[in-house]
DNA sequence: GTCTATAGAGGGATAGAC
DNA sequence: GTCTATCCCTCTATAGAC
């Protein structure tokens, strides 16, 4: 019996991931997620209240997704610049390959409200004052490492936000650009010792 | 009597670029837009027929801000690789400074409906076979020249995407932030430069 | 050309039966 | 817990006066 219930809630909120992350909250019908899950709109009510606060709950898992992967990298103790570079680069175009949407959708929802950061995570200390910018500063002392990390992330996520423009206008196949985002695991840290020399 | 008429067709689409770019499709409601132009929600469809027609004129023209600095420097033929690495970054954010929200806009839109990029622009040519493409081959001939173009798209607009990001989490003032932009536009082409060694 | 008033559809939420 | 039926508000679009 408990079974069931939670199999119905986890089966809402897949539909609403799956949904809220392709279209954005805006665009997004709750009927449309009922019938992703395959039932009755009446029910994401009885589990979620509201459209809005299912909305949130998706929110956060996204944005955690998104940083959790970096934040543990960026601030370990023991691991060198060039290993950290690798391991995010790797880390995260894997995470791209399942979560193609998530970029896209987190920064158009965040500039519609940027209070989200604040209220769900403590993105602050955990990137900006991370062991990462200190060792940036330290490799480059003259040019901000802002900079760096900016140029990094931007990188590794512009090539997915740009997916459609990129396969509508350059004729790449969905294998040549697989290929491409596996090979820049390699490309991108390289790019970066480069520009840290 | 004609150069009021124009005024106010003009004031419509003055304010629903501003919300549309700001808000996307589905956010924007016809009322915001009549309201930002200070007049009456009638006078939209009585112009433009439908908010559909009214955003696709929009788009139409942001496509053409996006991709219009983009093509004629790529396709120049007598210029180094090096003049249009700088003159791109130069006038990108220059343009992004006063565009900021167009990335993002785009980039989510074209998500939802690829097919507006063939029915509006031929951005294939332009921009896929272009003279730049053929000399960053020249330049580097062991990498895909699409590497160069992703990475230096994605460290350009980038920032401006994950502005809010950005600004939340380091504590960055509007000042801070446009001089840090304001640098890019050499830091980047020097990246270039270094990644095309 | 510009306004007010309103038609008409769509979408979020709930009542109530089972 | 799950369903059907429906309420009610919001939003797009239009009719019609001026």
């Amino acid at each position: 019996m408990e079974d069931k219930s939670i199999s119905t809630e986890e089966k809402i909120k897949a539909a609403a991931r799956t949904i809220f992350t392709k279209k954005g909250y805006a665009a997004t019908k709750t009927r449309d997620i009922a019938e992703e899950a395959g039932m009755n709109l009446a029910l994401l009510n009885y589990y979620f209240r509201s459209k809005e606060k299912l909305f949130e709950i998706i929110m956060a898992e996204n944005l955690k997704k998104l940083f959790g992967i970096l934040a543990p990298i960026l601030n370990d103790q023991h691991k060198t610049l060039d290993e950290k570079l690798s391991m995010i680069a790797t880390n995260y175009i894997d995470m791209l390959f399942v979560n193609p949407d998530l970029p896209l959708f987190v920064l158009s929802e965040l500039r519609q409200n940027p209070g989200w950061l604040r209220e769900t995570l403590h993105v602050d200390n955990v990137v900006i004052a991370s062991h990462f910018m200190v060792q940036l500063r330290e490799k480059k002392k003259d040019i901000n490492p802002i900079h760096f990390l900016i140029s990094f992330l931007g990188m590794l996520i512009f090539p997915f936000a740009a997916r459609p423009i990129l396969q509508g206008t350059a004729a790449i196949t969905d294998d040549q650009y697989n290929q491409l985002m596996e090979e820049r695991k390699k490309l991108i840290p390289m790019w970066m010792k480069c520009m840290l020399e």
